[in-house]
DNA sequence: CGTGTCTGCCC
DNA sequence: ATTCTGC
DNA sequence: GCAGAATGGGCAGACACG
């Protein structure tokens, strides 16, 4: 009996059970290499749908397909499926912190007769579950939400046991045990390794050796081919062996981009690359853009998460000809893609690129223009540049294209030194309305492009991660909003504000939900939950899209920093005072530094202030 | 047809 | 995005 | 140091609703 349920979706919701019940990475790779060494021997035409269940998707990133599922569509089905209200839901999610277990906890205790008969002979498949995820995502148009709640319904309606949890959490984009994608590549490359006739016959060095070589490849090609649809089929036929051979960067598919860390002084910068050649780049405040030209002559650009944004930018499309030298035919270009003034001639904030449309934009109607600053280039005429020195790729890149004014760049940068020229050109960057600086080693083993790695190669050096610098507010706990997950229990997140004098009033500024420890949190929420009020005070300026789960009496006051601030349609701080009579002011990825015990809500950081800083 | 809410994706 | 934490 | 999971502001686009 066992084993035919193994067949059924239930074995992998299992999976799943014996994933979250430990936080050791060894383990949680034991268990879905298990798995996978299942289906690989048993079904290996369900592989692949397994691998999207295990990572929420249906589908590679780059073929932009959207569920169109949030928190509030599930929550109306699981409502309408278990016979209670929506409020009801939301204030167990409330409670338990986790709409998958108030689904699960609503299901189980409901014990009506067509729960108890309705699911014997349709029990989930991986393959139901995945094409109902499918279905759900191919929904649209009038009506659509309403298909895509029954639809939903039909899957919760066969859930048994576990499965509504991990149901839910899937359809939410999150399973929260603890299993992503770097797993998942670890234990398909296990799994295929483990189920190799030869594999057994090896001494135990060598199982480990073939064990790592298989990782190292899988995540190295799933980088340079992100697509399972590629991956798998190639597998499958050909082992981990022949691998690299038939996937391979390939102009036409997104790469996954190189990321970088951030550090906290110029010291540590000049600590991490110590004994290398390096250089410092600007870092604009745009938005990334990688840019395929292909054999036949087809041009796309794909987003920092793999988005094809290639019908957000005709522009670019159009302009990337002239960029490109008459030599220059297959290219994979990496750029920041930056709004730009074309009177002025200077880069516009980050908050003026957003508003671009997205879908069908024509050439002759774009409003917000853009200015292109390259600064990589990973593929050229039919060879992949990744294992070449950025050096090399920088000069590859320079002889291949040609800056154009006001529409493509290289981005600005020097081959700094010492600590001095770092921070000048960190201030001249900041000027330049650039976010900072880009730190990056020029040459050998360590300056290949390393998709996907936020690897010490590549530094980020903002003014506001340097402490002491940057912006730094005061201001006053006014709500909190109850966690979830791993902050079930306390207060997640909270609802700050500044001061008005003037109006003798707290407007609220931002949310803020990081910075804390989770010792921090405990704390905050022992001494905030004496602090309650039923009602928000009624010299609290709030809107309601910002109603926090409780009020609190105004007693403390937090230090807040920034990387910036920004004209808000939601919140109030200064509001009317420095754009249109409706916005107010709020805080770019804001951030808990400390409490400031020596500080009283009415000595807050006041809305004057505010707009002294934004100004 | 205007407005409000939700979702996904930029950072 | 930023930040924290277990491994 | 990696990988994962908490959490931020704010925009366009898609629907629902009246």
């Amino acid at each position: 009996m066992l084993v035919l349920i193994g067949k059924k979706a239930n074995r992998l919701c299992k999976t799943f059970e014996a994933i979250e019940s430990t936080t050791k990475r060894l383990e949680i790779q034991e268990y879905l290499t298990s798995f996978f060494k299942h289906t690989i021997e048993l079904s290996p035409g369900n592989l692949l749908e397994t691998l999207y269940l295990c990572l929420n998707r249906v589908c590679p990133e780059y073929e932009n397909v959207e569920l169109g599922i949030g928190e509030s569509l599930l929550i109306k089905a699981i409502a309408e499926v278990t016979g209670r209200t929506t409020q009801k839901v939301k204030n167990e999610l409330a409670k338990v912190g986790d709409l998958g277990k108030v689904a699960r906890d609503s299901k189980n205790s409901q014990k009506s007769i067509s729960s108890m008969f309705g699911n014997r002979d349709k029990l989930l498949t991986v393959p139901k579950v995945f094409n109902s995820m499918k279905k759900i995502a191919s929904l649209t148009g009038h009506s659509s939400q309403d298909l895509k709640v029954k639809e939903i319904q039909n899957l919760l309606i066969s859930c048994r046991d576990e499965e509504p949890k991990f149901l839910t959490r899937s359809l939410e984009g999150k399973l929260r045990i603890g299993l992503a994608e770097q797993t998942v590549l670890i234990c398909l490359a296990q799994a295929f390794v483990m189920t190799d006739k030869e594999y057994e016959k090896l001494a135990k060095a060598k199982k480990t050796e073939e064990l790592n070589n298989a990782i190292k490849t899988i995540k190295s090609v799933y980088s340079e081919l992100p697509s399972y649809d590629k991956i798998v089929p190639a597998l499958l036929k050909g082992g981990i062996k022949n691998l690299r051979e038939h996937c391979k960067l390939t102009p036409g598919i997104p790469l996954k981009p190189m990321l970088a860390h951030p550090t906290k002084s110029i010291t540590d910068v000049l600590d991490s690359v110590e004994g290398h050649k390096f250089t410092c780049e600007f870092k604009y405040d745009g938005e990334r853009g990688q840019i395929h030209r292909l054999e036949d002559g087809t041009t796309k650009i794909f987003s920092r998460n793999l988005e094809d944004n290639t019908v957000k930018y005709p522009d670019i499309i159009e302009r990337i000809s002239k960029a490109a030298k008459t030599n220059t035919k297959s290219y994979v270009l990496d750029c920041e893609v930056v709004a730009w003034d074309l009177e002025k001639h200077i880069l516009l904030p980050f908050q003026v690129l957003s508003t671009r449309k997205r879908k069908d934009v024509k050439e002759a109607e774009i409003k917000v223009s853009v200015c292109l600053f390259a600064f990589d280039l990973l593929y050229l005429n039919g060879e992949s540049l990744l294992k070449k020195s950025l050096e090399e790729r920088r000069k590859l890149m320079n002889d291949s294209f040609q800056e154009i004014e006001d529409e493509f760049s290289f981005v600005q940068n020097i081959n700094a030194t010492n600590i001095e020229e770092i921070q000048s050109y960190l201030d001249e960057s900041i000027k330049a309305n650039c976010e900072g600086l880009m730190v990056k080693i020029l040459d050998g083993l360590e300056s290949t492009y390393e998709p996907s790695k936020r690897s010490r190669n590549w530094l980020k050096l903002k003014k506001d991660y340097l402490s002491g610098v940057g912006d730094s507010l005061d201001l006053v706990v006014v709500g909190a909003f109850y966690g979830r997950g791993k902050r079930t229990n306390v207060y997640g997140a909270f609802l700050l504000a500044c001061y008005d004098p003037e109006h003798e009033e707290y407007q609220t500024i931002c949310k803020i939900g990081t910075g804390f420890s989770d010792s921090d949190l405990e704390t905050h929420f022992n001494y905030l939950k004496e602090k309650e009020t039923s009602e928000p005070k009624s010299y609290f300026n709030y809107d309601k899209g910002t109603k926090p789960d409780v009020w609190f009496e105004p007693c403390q006051v937090w230090e807040v920093k920034a990387a910036d601030l920004s004209i808000s349609p939601i919140y109030k701080a200064a509001i009317g005072q420095v754009s249109e009579a409706s916005k107010g002011v709020s805080l770019r990825f804001p951030r808990f530094i400390r409490i400031r015990e020596d500080k009283k809500p009415e000595d807050a950081t006041t809305s004057e202030q505010v707009i002294n800083i934004i100004c």
